[in-house]
DNA sequence: ATCGATTAATGCTTATACGTTTTTATGGCT
DNA sequence: AGCCATAAAAACGTATAAGCATTAATCGAT
């Protein structure tokens, strides 16, 4: 097998992962050091070692320095994934208004998702959220509470894709719309969509919740596109992500 | 600093993305060799390695062994994304019924966006892979060719986030639901519905293609679903492709 | 002119030595 | 006995060099 053949690293760091799972390994738990491992896969520690760096990378491990020290599971974060989109996205020349049309397209379904499937616990940190954002509503803080509530909200969904995806956005334009605040009068219409929509949740109206949903992001967009259309021609840029 | 040191790697890479940038380099260009990076970037060896087996991963480079080889520019394809994007969905544990549901959420928008904004070639490929897909109707092809057609609706959406996913999704399908075809009844079914939206796109109507291709990607995953339970319950695992 | 063998350039792997960081143990001083 | 400082040990981190494997370019014979 040519394909196969290749790169022994990215080998050792495949098997590395199959036996994390296989053996059911949870965040935070010790895998062997360097020493077994090389006995165990039977290469040179270099190549180990290059292996090791690669998943750090990825999120999948940690490497702690020092006496006691080691190789420890992780979980790749959203962070990792949003460092990979970005910089693909910066060489197809993705503007934020691309972004701000995917977030309308997932965004509706979601909250649909999320009215059939939420748990209480997501329920409670919903309500907790939306009770924050009424709080942060004349503060800076207002943007980064209503990212965490959609966060929430696609965590709530029971689809891990919706929540990665809502993150990573967040993430990605984040860096980009920084230096642009809501409006009062836009966030008081932000929040009464939010309502809204926790209240259809809450009710397990799918349908409401997507309704209200696909109101709040569409007008949302087209409030950031008539404020500043210089600012949704911006381009995506790898930046450091952590 | 252990902590700066560890991200003394993504520095490298950014500071090579940056350079292909800044000089314009087309996929092909060759890079200089990892002796004169060395020097450049001043870091160890196996620093310049990781950064440079980063960018072959996210398939910004691609590294070519024996004489003349080295890095080589190359542009990151949907097979890199969905390599990261496979990695981190299997730490989170997601099967096929998330993937189905997320396409389900944005295949509609994407038709919509589609009969917008599709060229004349977009239009004249779509044309072709249907008439393709038709001949295709009874043989193995059909699930190829079908993915093909959805994949170019993605990049003639005019926004690559739709193409990107869609094609991503695709891949990470592909492996899981390869032993599993249509039955003849469900692909003619599918060519009707394409078919609709198809000609929507054609006439420029973003509402019906949306409504046409809503339905199509929700019987699809019903279809499977019913026939196959098991199947759309399998866990997506990295290593597939790449 | 073409095809095959040779050669050279390059990345890949291994091997070894030394440096750094953290924990642990020791030991002398109060 | 208790406590703080210093040394040792255990692990990872970095650096260098040498040989191996792979492939493109080159050369030569037919």
């Amino acid at each position: 097998m040519p394909a196969n053949k290749a790169k022994r690293a990215l080998q050792v760091a495949q098997a590395i992962v199959s036996d994390i799972q296989l053996n059911a390994r949870e965040a935070g738990d010790r895998l062997p050091q360097e020493e077994d491992m090389l006995a165990r896969y039977e290469v040179a520690r270099a190549t180990l070692r290059e292996a090791l760096r690669f998943l750090e990378l990825q999120g999948v491990i940690q490497l702690q320095l020092g006496r006691g020290g080691g190789p420890v599971v992780s979980r790749p974060q959203t962070r990792d994934f949003a460092s990979s989109l970005s910089l693909i996205l910066q060489f197809m020349d993705t503007d934020l208004r691309a972004l701000l049309e995917l977030r309308e397209a997932i965004a509706p379904d979601m909250a649909a998702r999320a009215a059939v499937r939420a748990t209480n616990a997501d329920l409670a940190a919903l309500d907790d959220c939306y009770a924050q954002l009424e709080r942060d509503r004349e503060t800076a803080a207002f943007e980064e509470t209503n990212r965490r509530f959609h966060d929430l909200l696609g965590w709530a969904s029971g689809n891990p894709t919706f929540g990665l995806l809502t993150s990573a956005l967040h993430l990605l334009t984040r860096d980009l719309a920084v230096e642009l605040g809501y409006s009062a009068q836009e966030r008081a219409n932000q929040l009464r969509c939010l309502a809204r929509v926790l209240n259809a949740v809450r009710l397990r109206d799918a349908d409401g919740a997507r309704r209200h949903m696909e109101r709040l992001v569409k007008g949302s967009s087209e409030y950031l596109a008539a404020r500043s259309p210089e600012l949704v021609s911006q381009k995506v840029r790898w930046g450091d992500p952590g």
